[in-house]
DNA sequence: ATACTAAATGTAACCGATTTCATTATGAGT
DNA sequence: ACTCATAATGAAATCGGTTACATTTAGTAT
């Protein structure tokens, strides 16, 4: 393996000024630079990276964890995050946690080691002393979820506002019993987006019914369940705001084994906008999350960080959609 | 950041004995051992592991070079290897090549330049004899995809022998006009489907119509299209084996349309087993890829590579499955 | 030409662990 | 007790760039 002393020696010039060729061109006189470059280019030199990133302590690469990559919303932000960061020098090491805390403290040391140059947690479950006193000293970027009370750059949308846009849809379409069913109620988003039903409900002055309220789990089977016993009120609903698409295909096919039509009988509502919800049968509406931008953005608000930006806004909230199709009765054509 | 040479000093041992304690335990007293592991804990120490990187030109971290993270099949072959890499000690560095050969090239240099342990390729597009000259130098592993006359160690299913299978589930359910929507015909995968879909006709002594077979290209609306197609004709096919899941959607949206029940004017048979499948209403029977396993046994192999171990086979073909659903017509129960 | 400043290059220390080789301690066998 | 093999430890070189600082070269102004 050529190093860089070779191509130095074969040049005439000092390591230093090989060195400075490659990462500070400017600083080298243009007749020099060629020469070096022509010896470089016919020796075939390669840099060994791995003693570059020990001597200066850096990697351009960075930690992305993820609760589940298998998960589509995940790896669509995850995709986001791997342009923006391919696009700027960096690599990207995987963390898949598999929704354990212990693997995200145990990520937590290749900051430490200094190992990556930040990190962007998809999940936060870790303490949240621990994550402030991580962030105070490394590049961190938080997405597709947020913690109360700590100051860390976050990317997210605003799923209160878009469970209210969602649930309002539905009473704009003339529904006022209308169920939602939310994600596990332990999470942030779950609670959120339950927030947003209930404001569109009391904004709209309509009667607010707790047994039209069931938790899932955003599993397909969790929708299912739910909506089947919501079929068995007395009173059952004529709507269903579903905290997820794959949730909402579970509803849909519940009410179908029922011999209601959507959205003839029942107008569903979903969440992610997920390839899933445009391929349904009916076409899903739901609100869309800007999925690849939320991982675009977060991944340059690292960059910032690791540069050492000052930056402004340390919350950002991207704007989400509602995307119209079948199931909510508004539009009997659109494919989407 | 205390250094190797700190615990040495406050052990009253050399660094060379420290690392040993390390990497090497048995070759140190039990005495000595326990005097400097405490003295690692008391000063909290962590090892620099870029230094150690550079110093042993070994990185425990392997490639994954991926034409799309976003693609439910390559996400969840992804969450496999992440599994068996987490495993081993290893981590996984994400290669997103959106399909483009050139970015395939570029992340060829990072095993060269010794960055990473080992790559696995979902997709081999790059030259063979480039490919051939990188597998002699460095451990490489394909999966999910194959490459003629390349002695590359691969994990892969039998399209070929999957595609007659599922084929052949028509036959048996009295079929014998028998459309194929394949995928991209440029890619193997493709081919091979075709090629089993044929081998299954003959087999059965059942005539072959080249106007029932009809090019997508992976997507919804190809499904849709072809199926649009298929159904103008004079005589049109009452089962359609689709290539991949997601098209199968849209030949069933489309059979819908047209007045046609799913399965009972129309059986269908796709490919995959995403999740999508299970949920589509009517549930998909399809052929069931072993992604997550396919995953973990390219890493296994790769890591059979890293450490020098004779391998074997090669080419491991992994055992799939046909997953019977509703869409087929042989089961009108099953939720799957 | 001279002095002085800025640009260009060189020298050498340095990053921190690993590992080869030499040296010393330990223990078994007679 | 003595020899010899083996285990345990230490000293020092090494991996290959980067960078602070020193030195030389070039350029400008007077």
């Amino acid at each position: 393996m050529v190093k860089m002393s070779d191509v130095a020696e074969k040049a005439n010039v000092s390591k230093a000024t090989v060195s400075r060729v490659l990462r500070n061109p400017e600083a080298v006189k243009k007749d020099t630079r060629d020469k070096v470059l022509a010896i470089i280019e016919q020796m075939n030199y390669q840099p060994n990276i791995l003693a570059r990133h020990f001597r200066r302590s850096q990697t351009n690469t960075i930690l992305v964890v993820v609760p589940n990559i298998m998960n589509t919303v995940f790896s669509h932000i995850l995709g986001g995050i791997e342009h923006a960061a391919g696009e700027n020098g960096y690599r990207v090491l995987l963390a898949n946690t598999n929704k354990q805390v212990e693997r995200e403290y145990e990520y937590l040391d290749h900051l430490k080691q200094r190992q990556v140059d930040g990190m962007i947690l998809l999940s936060a479950r870790m303490d949240k002393n621990v994550l402030t006193e991580v962030m105070k000293q490394f590049p961190v970027v938080l997405t597709a979820d947020y913690l109360e009370g700590v100051a860390i750059p976050t990317v997210t949308i605003d799923n209160v506002s878009s469970a209210r846009t969602a649930t309002e849809h539905l009473i704009n379409m003339g529904h006022s019993r209308i169920a939602h069913i939310t994600g596990p109620l332990h999470l942030l988003v779950s609670q959120d987006r339950l927030k947003g039903y209930r404001q569109a409900l009391l904004q709209n002055g309509l009667a607010f019914d707790n047994i039209l309220i069931q938790e899932g789990d955003f599993s397909h089977e969790s929708g299912y369940n739910q909506m089947t016993k919501l079929m068995a009120l007395e009173k059952p609903p004529t709507a269903v705001f579903s905290a997820n698409d794959e949730m909402a295909t579970g509803v849909i096919k519940a009410a179908k084994e029922n011999g209601l039509s959507v959205p003839g009988d029942l107008a569903v509502v979903g969440f992610d906008n997920i390839k899933l919800s445009a391929i349904y049968d009916p076409g899903i509406t739901t609100i869309a999350q800007p999925t690849f931008e939320m991982g675009k953005k977060a991944m340059e608000l690292l960059l910032e960080q690791i540069n050492g930006i000052e930056m402004g806004k340390r919350q950002h909230v991207l704007e989400n959609e509602l995307i119209i199709r079948e199931s909510c009765g508004a539009n009997f054509k659109k494919n989407g």
